[in-house]
DNA sequence: GTAAACTTGACTATTTTAGTCGGGTATATA
DNA sequence: TATATACCCGACTAAAATAGTCAAGTTTAC
């Protein structure tokens, strides 16, 4: 059971940024050499973050990105969505509206990871980019 | 995020035979049956369940396997370790003793997939077996 | 003795992951 | 106004993981 690296990375940037209060743009290859994470990698997570308007970006020359909304304000789930991690973290093979695994009804273990789902939603709906960096 | 199908199977063979409260050997072609999981697969499952305890065999005509513990006492943790699955959900890339990402320091959200770790851990550590069965 | 059922290791097609590549466009600054 | 920096975007791909299958057994109840 793994997050991908995408996910991993997002918040990675992310919290990346949150370190600097002021309102300058931060550049792509800043957060590549701080954070280790491929230049070009980072260019394709950080279009789907200003598609799902977590940041804004500034181009030409001293150009960067900017957060959006305050790193005490920002869920990690909002991240994950934004890259359109499932939301659900797990589900019955070829599930139909009422059945699982190609059967006409719910498997019995059907329940189990709904609520597993739950539990786990709920821990990234708590908590925000801002808790990241304040250790 | 996704755990795999062999946890998940598991877990469904496991609950399936745990609706059988008498000792009697149970088969993999019955549980493969009812809830259309592949033989061979299953095969490959529970003797990794075998070798973790969770389940002894009866060989030969009208064999099977039987659960060795209460499904009251059987922990879904035990299961998953059974199977090899990491129980780290998620972990750093190239993580040494003190680095993670190739850098020499713990990063910046080290300790947010630790934290989500024990999250999902403490999960599967309180869900019984017997917790599925009654619904 | 034979069929049902477990045992085991090796193999493989498919899918997913974790990126790279190439060719853009916009803009601050010299 | 030239140019370097930095964002933009779709297509591509090597490698790894997944989700199984296959072949060739052994054991035992009947």
């Amino acid at each position: 059971m793994k997050l991908n690296t995408k996910s991993r990375y997002a918040v990675m940037a992310l919290a990346d940024m949150a370190r600097f209060p002021d309102n300058k743009p931060i550049s792509l290859r800043d957060i590549s050499l701080r954070q280790s994470i491929s230049l070009l990698y980072l260019e394709q997570i950080f279009l789907k973050l200003k598609k799902n308007n977590l940041v804004k970006s500034i181009r030409g020359i001293n150009g960067g990105y900017i957060l959006i909304k305050n790193p005490k304000q920002i869920k990690l789930s909002e991240i994950f969505s934004a890259l359109d991690e499932n939301v659900k973290t797990i589900g019955c093979k070829k599930e139909s509206k009422r059945g699982c695994n190609g059967r006409s009804s719910k498997c019995i273990t059907h329940n189990l990871w709904d609520e597993l789902d739950l539990h786990i939603n709920s821990f990234f709906e708590n908590k925000k980019l801002d808790d990241l960096i304040r250790n």
